[in-house]
RNA sequence: GGAGAAAUGGCCGAGUGGUCGAAGGCACUUCCCUGCUAAGGAAGCAUACGGGCUUAAACCUGUAUCGAGGGUUCGAAUCCCUCUUUCUCCGCCA
């Protein structure tokens, strides 16, 4: 056989569509997105059609070989048989050809679509209709004019212009004790997420295949904002993308499996590079290393029984904030509303952290619910009580996007002396070093 | 980079053109027997999707799936081609 039903399934639960496309329509309404529900219906009309038509013919094909051997076996003459078939192979090839024609296409217009919203989410047309849940932490006095972090790093060995000679804009070199104090960074993360929070430490390779990213839902829709790389005198058109976000890699870690219910939840992090182009926020934190090329993340994963997800959504972001406080950086948390979300998510909390040069917080993580989303599109099940399979439950979380964090140190621990102080919690990742200065 | 071997259901493992969705074993579920931390017997036990029925499930029925994709054939796990992955040997290499 040439093809092969839903080898990626939809994004969406295809069943939600055929019985109630409205309801759908209307929910993906207030994320902004328009369904064509006319389209879909008169695809799916067509679909049923040419699927019995072809399945009708396959029966009757099966049948008939089957005939043919018995006939053969006992020695009858098979030539009528054969005579009545003739003209079966060519009506079943065009019937199947037509039906993977508009299966695929449906396919394909399927996995355009974005993520439901759960109903909890505020309804809302950009970030100014985002709710802010809590405010943690009081953003410090400054009795000297506060410097961004760019004037700040400087003297460190926080180095743009060598990171634009060697790779362009949005990439950076650090050196010294700030290379230190980002790597101290990471290091306190991982380290807090493994030993307090439950999760196992993982590195996953940074280059993917494209079947991946489908699966978290980064393709087909966001092709422009990774990276994509070949191998050196490789022509065959073969390309693979770096990682944006090792929830990519984490995620898929599950995909195209049946994990055990008593695994549940499986709960990973890693600490890694992420990748992104950027494309599209041409002249937006151009200064600084608020947004960049490259930059490093400490990401938890969780894959979750589906009954639990949204407690694990709190729990998950309680471990995000673990850090800040940790940090002692001032915070908050904001639910994003339906139309700010990302393409994947039912559910997203952003944690926003006190910038003082900016006089105003910036995000420096998000976590995610996605529920059965990305799981239908990996075929990531799990056997419940029944012996059912049914599709996991995945959630991503930024504990924490690393370079932000140390723009946030930077900032929050200035001194006017120029200097910057160490928090407590990570002098001993620096040889006890208490205070960075030039 | 060169040479060779392999890929079958949760696992192991048969199966080289025809009633094979796939023997057998293990594991698992239910039942029987057994009065004991063992053994024996019976049955069941893949996934996805379509259609029918239905509030739904159950159920009935069909199709597809033996690494992936093509091809040959009335008919493919089985033959041919391409690719992927794994293993062994040689070479190269941080």
């Amino acid at each position: 056989m040439f093809f092969s039903f839903f080898a990626g399934l939809p994004m969406l639960d295809i069943q939600l569509l055929r019985q109630d496309i409205t309801a759908v329509a209307q929910r993906l309404a207030g994320r902004g997105y328009h369904l064509e529900t006319e389209q879909f219906t008169q695809l799916e009309a067509e679909r049923k059609t040419l699927q019995v038509r072809m399945q009708e013919l396959q029966a009757k094909r099966n049948s008939v070989s089957k005939q043919i051997g018995i006939a053969k076996k006992n020695g009858q003459d098979v030539a009528p048989i054969m005579a009545e078939v003739a003209s079966l192979g060519d009506e079943l090839k065009a019937a199947e050809a037509a039906f993977e024609q508009v299966q695929q296409q449906q396919e394909q217009w399927l996995l355009t679509l974005p993520n439901l919203p759960h109903e909890s989410v505020p309804v809302g047309k950009d970030e100014t209709d985002n709710v802010v849940v809590r405010t943690v932490g009081t953003p410090r006095e400054f009795d000297f004019e506060v410097k961004d972090h760019v004037d700040v790093g400087a003297a460190l060995g926080l180095d743009f212009d060598t990171g634009a000679k060697l790779s362009g804009a949005r990439f950076t070199v650090l050196r010294g004790q700030i290379a230190s104090l980002h790597r101290a960074l990471a290091q306190f993360m991982l380290d807090t997420h493994t030993r307090q929070h439950g999760y196992t430490e993982h590195y996953t390779p940074y280059i993917v295949n494209s079947d991946v990213l489908y699966g978290t839902g980064q393709l087909p829709k966001f092709a422009d904002d990774m990276f994509k790389v070949s191998k050196g005198g490789d022509e065959s058109g073969h390309e693979q993308y770096l990682i944006s976000t090792s929830e990519i890699t984490l995620t898929n870690t599950v995909r195209d499996s049946i994990v055990k219910a008593e695994q549940l939840p499986i709960k990973m992090t890693a600490h890694s590079p992420c990748f992104r182009s950027e494309a599209g926020s041409y002249g937006r934190d151009t200064r600084g290393m608020i947004r960049q090329h490259q930059f490093d993340k400490v990401e938890m994963v969780q894959i979750a029984h589906p009954d639990h997800s949204y407690a694990a959504l709190e729990e998950m972001v309680g471990h995000a904030e673990a850090i800040l406080q940790a940090l002692a950086l001032p915070y908050r948390v904001i639910t994003l509303c339906t139309g700010d979300m990302g393409f994947s998510a039912a559910k997203t909390y952003d944690l926003e952290v006190w910038l003082p040069a900016q006089n105003t917080y910036r995000e420096i993580s998000s976590c995610s619910n996605c529920e059965d989303f990305q799981a239908r599109r990996m075929l990531t099940r799990f056997k419940d009580e029944q012996g059912k399979n049914r599709l996991v439950h995945t959630l991503n979380g930024s504990g924490l996007a690393v370079g932000r964090t140390l723009v946030a140190v930077l900032e929050n621990y200035q001194n006017a002396d120029g200097s910057v102080t160490v928090p407590a919690v990570l002098r001993p990742y620096l040889g006890g070093v208490e205070t960075l200065r030039a």
